[in-house]
RNA sequence: GCCGCGGUGGCGGAAUUGGUAGACGCACUGGCUUCAGGAGCCAGCGAUCGCAAGGUCAUGAGAGUUCAAGUCUCUCCCGCGGCACCA
């Protein structure tokens, strides 16, 4: 009898073992090898003074996964670590335990490494990284620079030597720039935050309230690259909510800058989404920010510039939390100035207000409270005109029943027809009149949402010449639900319908339709009050007569110009007419903004430029870095918003590298972001000294296959690392050959939750220490349990009873495994034959190569709980089998080799072999033999299980229905009768409908 | 408010993509084995009616399509994550 099984013996041995032969060592090839290399990559760790939290193993347990059967496939694979170390949490250890954040750092990195050497993971260690060894950070400084000498050059579409400029030109245009700017300030971090990490006007780090201030800051140009960080999501395989969150943190908006000329002499230029409703904007709002509004108080160009002034300051102290506070809409209108509206001439008012930011579009808007939600409040609280835009005999609106699509892209029947042989209006409301449904199959080809609706439309009431008539939506149709409450949203002109159809319910056909009379109302009987927005889009064409409008107030303003047009057509409309008369056009607005690179602390890569009084901002010159951040006792941050740095004189003062002249140090340091951005391309050949990475290499090894990460990280850490990534490639930094794309796949791990669901936190006391867990059951077990817990890309909370379930299996491997059989059997014969022996129709021969089916391609699509399932299921059946040829065995161990390789590895020897098992071939499987011989027929009868009978696999239809239909406990519910309709699904059920 | 994800036994979760709902594991119950058990083995385990055979009801709620719906459509409800006065 073999000895128990001993995790806590094996696995060090065995992890001592694969160092020492460099079992993982990834191999460098040549880039015409490509296709054999696989390049893993988990987000490397920030080494905190906590430790590592047994959330971080279940993402590198995943990768290592599937990397090891990469491996055992073959591949030369790349699975690599490094350390993300600069920043705050280490810096505010140390300075709270007065130790230096480098000494700090050394004592985390000790502890993680021992951590994950304890779990057994295949990382290549010879490649390790750190991003605060000056080795590392030389290289992020060097691309700073890289970043201060370059433009991006529009035309080309991407980003050049800033040489290519002339001089004069140059400062303003390079990719990494400082500017005075509105910052975000976290006054207990002491420090500047990227908008990226002042989301909701609070820190990201430490929660405090953050406050403006203006400073002069390092700011990265990352909105030239905004078109392409969006378009090239296309080109890559990401996880659809990671896509999608990507595209909505850049925040694309087409729409048109229209110009407002006003009596000041003054343009205010608004951006909207929206230039179909100008015809509605009743007055204009400027950001208390906006440059215009200083003009007109400076100059006296208002009449009321006290109160103007006033307003704007107290606007401008406030911190973005305490405007978010009150979403009140306040404002104060600029008396003595009035502003055209260039689609009619209208004169309109010119209003401040902090409901418009400074920081989106132009920092100023033109107000339509009839399509506006916030216009509206503000019109409301105001007393300002609001203008409704109609434009009749349109169909509006996106959403009919098109299966398979999503709501953005279907039309609604929202219509109303104005049947034009009587002139008469038929309301086709697919949504609110329950008697008549479209159901519409859907847009073809080469036509938009609406075109497909009006077709079908025609197709289905039989009209050939209709005119359409738009409803309304937005922000109408929210007033009157809001004014008439919800219930009373089926007004008059519904209700009359209503009771029309009162006898006819569901699927109604085009002749049955005809044969009612549809009502027709005339316009005395409209009562607008009492009507929600649908009714009174039905009726509006009645108020108005042809080609009319209606408003608010009483006349609209579009006059027909926008008639017949959808809301697309009617803005492409608008914006041609604007172009033409050179009062706006056509623009792309972006949510993301440029990015704030500055932090006044001293944990982090000193920002290489010095300042000289004669030359300026001069870049450190390439052959002086790393620029060493100066080993210092106290790093203090500043209350001033100063670098802690800047107190470091000796360290500041330099010489000016271009004439020679005393100069001064950039006392800021990057961020966080800087040296992640780019520790991707450096595992690819992590001790060079005289390039970030050898070009062969990065040729070889780029794109990384798979990214595996949280989805904290999907916005910010994925946003830059792509923009950097994108940015060397573009200087030919990163082979041509690499592709745009850092990333070939992108996918997200979960959380690991506390016990009973709830996030786990010192405060709650539930932190699950992974040492702990190692100590008792093993990394293998460990491991596995982290695998089963749940589906990979959900939350699941840490069951310690769960855990005892997984080491029970590996007791029983251990127990079925473990003994070197003293017969393996006829060697002679085939491993499958003899599996026969074990059951007369070969079940555990068909489950064996179902399983390395099943496994296999649960890996590669990370549902790694199915896949332990699997072997769990296996491995009982093994465990129950009379006899097992010893390649089975080897089989089995080869499935679980990934995902508990001390185990696995430790019996492979036992078995008498050599070399390790985690360079084996991954067993293959006969497609064949994952067929059973017989299965078990289900007989339904009108949906219902009847009977379950024993046939061959390869029965035909003929017998199948025959054995069905003869069936005894089938029978009864035939009642004698000849079945309606009988369905046979290939290998697995026969339904028959009586 | 908008975007995304989810809701299935006592619990974590499966379900071949429209075809046997509850795989696998945990917990629980009964039994066997053992000096002993925090070991192992066997059996049971959604609810309900029934001695049983078997029936009926069940995947957040309600409707619909279908011979057949956890899966598709519609209308809601709830939970989680992200964004949020983004024009």
């Amino acid at each position: 009898m073999a000895k128990g099984y001993d995790p806590k013996e094996i696995e060090k041995r065995w992890q001592g073992r694969w160092e020492e032969d460099g079992t993982y060592r990834a191999h460098d090839g040549k880039p015409s090898k490509k296709g054999d290399k696989f390049y893993g990559l988990i987000e490397f760790p920030y080494p905190s003074g906590d430790g590592l939290h047994v959330g971080h193993p279940r993402s590198y347990t995943a990768i290592d996964i599937l990397t090891r059967k990469k491996r055992m496939e073959g591949k030369n694979v790349l699975y690599p670590i490094g350390w993300d170390a600069f920043g705050l949490p280490t810096e505010n250890f140390a300075i709270k335990h007065k130790v230096k954040p480098q000494d700090a750092t050394k004592k985390n990195i000790a502890t993680f490494t021992r951590q994950l050497t304890s779990l057994g993971f295949g990382f290549d260690w010879s490649r390790e990284i750190d991003t605060t060894d000056p080795s590392y950070y030389r290289w992020t400084q060097w691309m700073f620079l890289k970043l201060f000498g370059s433009y991006y050059d529009e035309k080309k579409g991407k980003a050049r030597p800033i040489e290519e400029l002339p001089v004069g030109e140059r400062d303003g245009r390079r990719m990494a720039f400082k500017a005075s700017a509105t910052i975000n300030w976290c006054p207990s971090c002491k420090i500047g935050l990227a908008n990226e990490e002042a989301q909701g006007g609070v820190c990201e780090r430490c929660g405090a309230a953050v406050e403006k201030r203006e400073k002069a800051q390092w700011m990265i140009r990352i909105t030239a690259y905004t078109e392409r960080l969006l378009e090239d999501l296309k080109t890559v395989d990401y996880l659809d909510r990671i896509r999608i969150q990507q595209e909505n943190w850049i925040g694309r908006s087409e729409g048109a800058s229209v110009e407002f000329a006003t009596t000041s002499g003054d343009t205010v230029q608004v951006f909207t989404t929206r230039p179909d409703t100008l015809f509605g904007a009743t007055y204009l709002v400027l950001s208390p920010e906006h440059p215009l509004v200083d003009r007109w108080v400076r100059d006296g160009v208002i009449t009321n510039t006290k109160e103007v002034a006033s307003y704007r300051d107290d606007a401008r102290r406030k911190s973005d939390i305490e405007r978010q506070e009150n979403k009140e809409k306040t404002g104060v209108e600029m008396k003595g100035l009035c502003a055209t509206n260039p689609a009619n001439d209208e004169e309109i008012p010119v209003w401040i207000s902090d409901y418009v930011l400074a920081t989106y579009g132009t920092g100023a808007i033109m107000a339509v409270p009839a399509h506006d939600d916030r216009d509206f409040a503000f019109a409301t609280t105001f007393g300002l005109p609001i203008r409704y835009v109609v434009a009749p005999e349109v169909v509006d609106g996106t959403n009919p029943p098109v299966k398979g699509k999503s709501t953005k892209e279907r039309a609604t029947v929202h219509a109303m027809v104005r049947d034009p042989k009587t002139g008469k209006i038929l309301c086709l409301d697919w949504k609110e009149f329950p008697w008549r449904t479209f159901v519409l199959g859907g847009i073809e080809e080469g036509e938009d949402a609406v075109e497909a609706a009006r077709r079908e439309v025609r197709e289905e009431t039989g009209y050939t010449d209709l005119t359409f008539v738009r409803t309304l939506g937005g922000p109408i149709r929210s007033h009157y639900y809001a004014a008439h409450k919800k219930e009373n949203r089926i007004a008059m002109a519904t209700a009359v319908l209503f009771d029309l159809a009162s006898d006819v319910r569901g699927e109604v056909s085009v002749e049955e339709l005809a044969k009612h009379e549809p009502v027709w109302v005339d316009a005395a009987d409209i009562v607008p009050e009492k009507m929600t927005c649908s009714e009174l889009s039905f009726w509006l064409p009645l108020i108005q007569g042809k080609g009319g409008c209606w408003s608010g107030e009483g006349v609209n303003v579009s006059s027909g110009f926008l008639d017949g047009l959808t809301t697309a057509e009617a803005t492409k409309k608008m914006v041609t007419w604007l172009e033409k008369r050179k009062k706006g056009k056509g623009t792309v607005t972006y949510r993301l903004r440029d990015w704030v690179f500055s932090r006044q602390r001293y944990w982090g890569e000193p920002i290489p430029i010095v300042f000289c009084e004669a030359c300026g901002a001069v870049p450190v010159p390439e052959d002086q870095l790393p620029v060493v951040l100066p080993d210092v006792d106290k790093y203090e941050p500043t209350d001033t918003g100063e670098s802690p740095l800047a107190k470091i004189t000796e360290w500041v003062k330099t010489a000016c590298p271009a004439c020679g002249g005393p100069a001064r140090r950039e006392t800021d340091t990057m961020p966080n972001w800087a040296g992640s951005s780019w520790y991707f391309l450096r595992y690819c050949d992590p001790h060079n000294d005289t390039a970030f990475a050898n070009a062969k290499k990065l040729e070889y090894w780029m794109p990384v296959d798979l990214y595996n990460g949280g989805m904290e990280h999907t916005t910010l850490h994925l946003l830059y690392s792509r923009f950097w990534y994108k940015f060397l490639w573009d200087l030919g930094h990163v082979p041509k050959a690499c592709g745009p794309e850092p990333y070939k796949a992108r996918r997200s791990h979960a959380l690991i939750l506390g016990e009973g669901g709830v996030k786990m936190s010192k405060s709650k006391g539930n932190v699950v220490n992974p040492d702990d867990v190692v100590a008792e059951y093993g990394a293998d077990v460990f491991r596995m349990y982290e695998m089963f817990i749940g589906p990979f890309d959900q939350d699941a909370p840490w069951d310690m009873r769960g855990i005892e379930g997984v080491k029970r299996f590996l007791d029983k491997v251990w127990r079925t495994l473990s003994v070197i059989p003293a017969e393996a059997g006829n060697q002679n014969q085939g491993m499958d034959s003899r599996l026969r022996g074990n059951d007369k129709r070969g079940e555990l021969e068909t489950l064996l190569h179902r399983t390395i089916k099943k496994v296999g391609e649960d890996i590669e699509t990370l549902n790694f709980n199915t896949a332990v399932s699997a072997l769990m299921i296996l491995a009982n059946a093994m465990a129950d089998a009379k006899a097992l040829p010893v390649e089975a065995k080897e089989t089995f161990l080869k499935l679980l080799a990934p995902f508990a390789p001390h185990m696995t590895e430790e019996l492979w020897h036992r078995m008498r072999h050599e070399t390790s098992i985690h360079v084996e071939p991954w067993p293959a499987y006969d497609p064949k033999k994952t067929l059973a011989a017989t299965f078990e027929l289900v007989v339904q009868v009108n949906g219902k299980v009847r009977d379950r009978i024993e046939v061959d696999a390869d029965i035909s239809e003929k017998d199948v229905t025959a054995k069905a239909l003869a069936s005894e406990k089938v029978q009864p519910y035939l009642d004698g009768k000849e079945p309606k309709k009988v369905v046979y699904v290939k290998g697995r059920l026969v339904g028959i409908s009586v």
